[in-house]
DNA sequence: CGGCATCCGTGACGATACTG
DNA sequence: CAGTATCGTCACGGATGCCG
């Protein structure tokens, strides 16, 4: 295990980065947001990361107290990597990089990969208040917890209980949303995402 | 000058990380936030840069539209660099980043190194309303521009012009500031801070 | 098959020296 | 003063192999 390398610098920001300013460990986090995550789930869902850093970067995260590694009971065998409070706590961190990084977005390249949950972010970013929020695209289902205390924020598939709001949308709309070119109430207001329902939180969505 | 390197992944968190994500390019930026600085002034208050480093992160920075290069007009004739709005605008990133390392920032190192106005980012959260606040440290003097639109957001030495409240402080009162172990109203409460100052900026500090 | 460890080529980084 | 040049080292990315 490699000691950790240091700015050095008595500031909070560059202490941040000491910890979360390697290459790959804020996405690491944006995954894990999603709730716990095997080691090869991550390594699909991270295309481009090799198999050792990917393994480096969850134990710096470990020693780091980011994450913890846990044994799923049999028959699932296997190790799961999930967030501790203080890993969830970088939310906001990843909610300011995506917001500035809106006006980076652009079209989609050819060289992109995509996965659904990774609209998670910009759709949390424009709901307020509290419950869980199912979402339907075509490249797959996901879920929101609006205001959640603790646990996941998001995580991939329908929602494992009752859903408070779903909301169904295609891809066109989905990219705009996350380039910021169109607002949330916008899209609902003009029929571009369907809002089913009949808690507090669809019937906010659907009134603006 | 080469190609920028990619994660390649359509979400706008990973694009920011494309852009800001190498390492000493988000610390380039809290430097800068302080106005226009000459390469030498970046050079000596980033310890651990080298040269190279620096002078290809500034290439880089002003080709993706963070910083433009000036020349200073005579006698002072230098090249400064500078926040665009765009490089600007990553300040909330910074303060997320800070906010979430409150909690890493601990005791003092003697390997880390200080620079006064590393404690404006943590005030600057702190403070609400508009204005130039003028901080004295032992270390050095700053000032701050809260809730400013364009320009710099702080500055090394005394305000430029007349400054809406003063704010005089130990450094221990900083740094447990800086940590987040000590909330400012307290601080101005026990005595902690002298504020002086006669605008509505230096009231609300004194009333709370 | 999931979860790494090892090896290797390339590129990023850090320190020093040097130049216009 | 403001970088460029050089060089050793380390981090990263890709492929492969091992081991439960």
């Amino acid at each position: 295990m490699s000691p950790r390398r240091s700015y050095d610098q008595y500031c909070s920001a560059a202490r941040a980065l000491d910890v979360v300013g390697d290459r790959w460990t804020l996405l690491i986090v944006r995954e894990l947001l999603a709730g716990p995550r095997r080691y090869t789930d991550l390594h699909a869902d991270l295309p481009g990361v090799s198999t050792d850093v990917l393994a480096s970067r969850l134990k710096d995260m470990e020693r780091d107290g980011l994450t913890t590694r846990r044994r799923l009971p049999p028959p699932a065998a296997a190790y799961v990597y999930e967030l501790t409070d203080r890993g969830r706590a970088l939310l906001p961190v990843l909610q300011a990089l995506g917001k500035w990084g809106e006006g980076e977005l652009g079209a989609r390249r050819p060289t992109d990969a995509v996965r659904a949950h990774w609209f998670a972010l910009p759709l949390l970013r424009a709901l307020e208040g509290e419950g869980v929020v199912e979402v339907h695209l075509e490249e797959g289902d996901f879920h929101l917890h609006v205001g959640a205390g603790g646990g996941p924020v998001y995580g991939d598939g329908p929602a494992p209980g009752d859903a408070d709001a779903r909301l169904a949308l295609d891809a066109a709309t989905c990219e705009a949303l996350a380039r910021g070119e169109l607002l949330l109430a916008d899209a609902v207001r003009t029929g571009r995402i369907t809002v089913t329902g009949e808690g507090t939180l669809a019937a906010s969505l659907r009134e603006q």
